[in-house]
DNA sequence: TTTGAGTATGTTACCAATATCATTCATTCA
DNA sequence: TGAATGAATGATATTGGTAACATACTCAAA
């Protein structure tokens, strides 16, 4: 490999000019900044990133740490952060913490020793003790698909609440007075925020919520099917389940298939998020399109503008949601 | 930030009693150590990344490019690699090229600056210009899910024929001897194994290929969607048809329904990876199973390998296949 | 010719950790 | 008592690039 030193000897300048003819050619004389990009030709020399990023005290990487790299939910997201970070000159450490909040940690502390400059965060379960609240404090972060109310961390999410008010109108208007929740993890705001959401609807139309119709505790396929066994074992059923997730919703109706219902007629199941797939299962899912792709952009964009201009002031950004109403729920069955 | 200098301060002794009291604790005497440890603690020191990184001429980091986050067989096998790299002591930086040679060639350069230590392709396009040969010999990489026959790289796949040709062996035990395919990237060289897997079972039982049904270009839901439009709409149609990936499968079933087609009755749709999703599909797929974090594992294995103790030969990885049987595939219809 | 402004380039300290080499000190044995 | 051994620690050069500062040089105006 190739070094300055290599390049100065054979071009016949310092390092400094070297230096300059490659990061401000324009303020070297046009004879010199020839002559000294013949010898980085030549030596094939490329600046040491290490040494440069050494030297400027700065990494231009972020992590991102995600709890499941198979749900294309979270990886449009990432999308979204990835293309974002290029465009601004950074580059993405993918961490998969399945889940473990020891990894969660490991990761987030990359940002402590210079590995990183960043941290997004998506749908974390990080408990966030003492100490990782000094992580929060000393590390630029962003919470993605959840938020942490007790500390300081910003976040940016959809408009949960909403969405699931709005999903739950949608079930009401078509009949439903029976409405289920298969949620995701009871612990995240996430969930707090979409169960207050249909809760908020249900009592604006004087309906009450049966507590044994909230069941599930994930995002994934099983879930959805764990979830519908279990709702359909019961005397009284939901005639109408919303879903936290569409791998749920997938589940739920392969499952509530699979027991000789027929959707939307028998039941109607509604999901969140519109990945791309929702489209083609059978029925259509009815669901809330989130702007994956412009939350993981809008993540980066602000963390970096933490990163580079330290507006640690508590950043809330919320977007708006969409109803995508397709087959999989439709009116009640009357008996 | 603190340095080790700080810590030096305050324990009295010189930085490379610090240094050697985090990286080789047992020669130092006790006292002396637990003094160190104690400024340590106080001052909250982390050696730094860069430093430590450039002074020991290496990142720990590689670099991962995929055409689409948004596969989750792709991701899969990037689970595979995440988990291996972490219990190797590696990072790993994700690139997403969205099939942009451009965009690979950005990501492959950064192992050539010492920005990273290697490079992992997940089925690219990268066309490997004279320019990009250099590349492949100069930066440990390995092709995963595709090979450059041309050129010396490493690579990691299925044995994409002998499971092509089983699943056309499956078909034509059901009695199908009009078979199509909705195939992926006409240019790569899985294609080329897939597809004489094809021919190879087909030639065994002197079924001739007829060419007019081979068709799609990709691994989008889409692509099986326009495919189907596109067999069905010949004079002559194939009774059964091969998917080169799950994506495509899916979208080939939901557009095959709205043709007012019956699965399997009316005609036989597989697939290729057998993503998760695969068997709650109606009908569930029939599909290839491929060792996806397996195959990510033994990448990443194989690239440390290269950069730790650089045996650059030719080497060739070919994982095991698996037929799945499901209900997308049945009896040919009598007519 | 001198002065000053402006342009072009060189010298060198610095970033933080690491590893080599040198040094100090205690212990043991002749 | 002195030498030898070995353990523990310190001083310092090194890594490659960067940027502040210094210097040299050119040209025009005084």
């Amino acid at each position: 490999m190739s070094n300055i030193k290599e390049v100065c000897r054979l071009s016949g300048v310092s390092t400094a000019t070297v230096n300059r003819t490659l990061r401000h050619p324009e303020i070297v004389k046009p004879q010199t900044r020839e002559k000294v990009m013949k010898a980085v030709k030549e030596t094939g020399y490329r600046p040491n990133w290490m040494a440069t990023r050494f030297k400027r005290g700065k990494s231009n990487t972020i992590v991102v740490v995600v709890p499941n790299l198979r749900n294309p939910f979270f990886m449009q997201i990432i999308e979204g952060i990835e293309h974002g970070a290029r465009q601004l000159g950074y580059n993405v450490l993918l961490g998969d913490s399945a889940g473990d909040p020891e990894i969660e940690h490991q990761y987030a502390a990359m940002a402590l020793n210079g590995r990183a400059d960043g941290l997004i965060q998506l749908n974390h379960t990080f408990p966030f003790s003492a100490e990782d609240e000094e992580l929060g404090i000393n590390v630029p972060m962003i919470s993605v698909c959840d938020r942490i109310t007790d500390h300081k961390f910003p976040f940016i999410e959809l408009d949960n609440f909403g969405a699931a008010r709005a999903m739950t109108q949608h079930l009401i208007e078509l009949g439903h007075t029976k409405i289920g929740i298969i949620s995701g993890q009871r612990t995240s705001q996430v969930y707090l925020d979409r169960f207050s959401g249909v809760i908020r609807a249900l009592s604006e139309e004087d309906i009450l919520f049966n507590k044994d119709w909230l069941v599930g505790e994930g995002y994934t396929y099983e879930t959805g099917v764990d979830g519908i066994k279990q709702l359909m074992e019961m005397d009284s059923q939901p005639t109408a389940i919303i879903c936290f997730s569409d791998h749920v919703t997938i589940g739920a109706i392969h499952s509530a298939k699979e027991l000789g219902l027929n959707i939307p007629d028998d039941i109607s199941i509604s999901g969140f998020d519109d990945i791309t797939v929702a489209q083609y299962i059978e029925p259509p899912i009815t669901t809330i399109r989130q702007p994956a792709f412009e939350i993981g952009n809008k993540a980066v964009n602000n963390l970096v503008n933490i990163i580079d201009h330290n507006p640690s002031p508590r950043l809330r950004d919320v977007f708006p949601y969409e109803l995508i109403i397709r087959k999989s729920t439709g009116k009640v069955k009357v008996n």
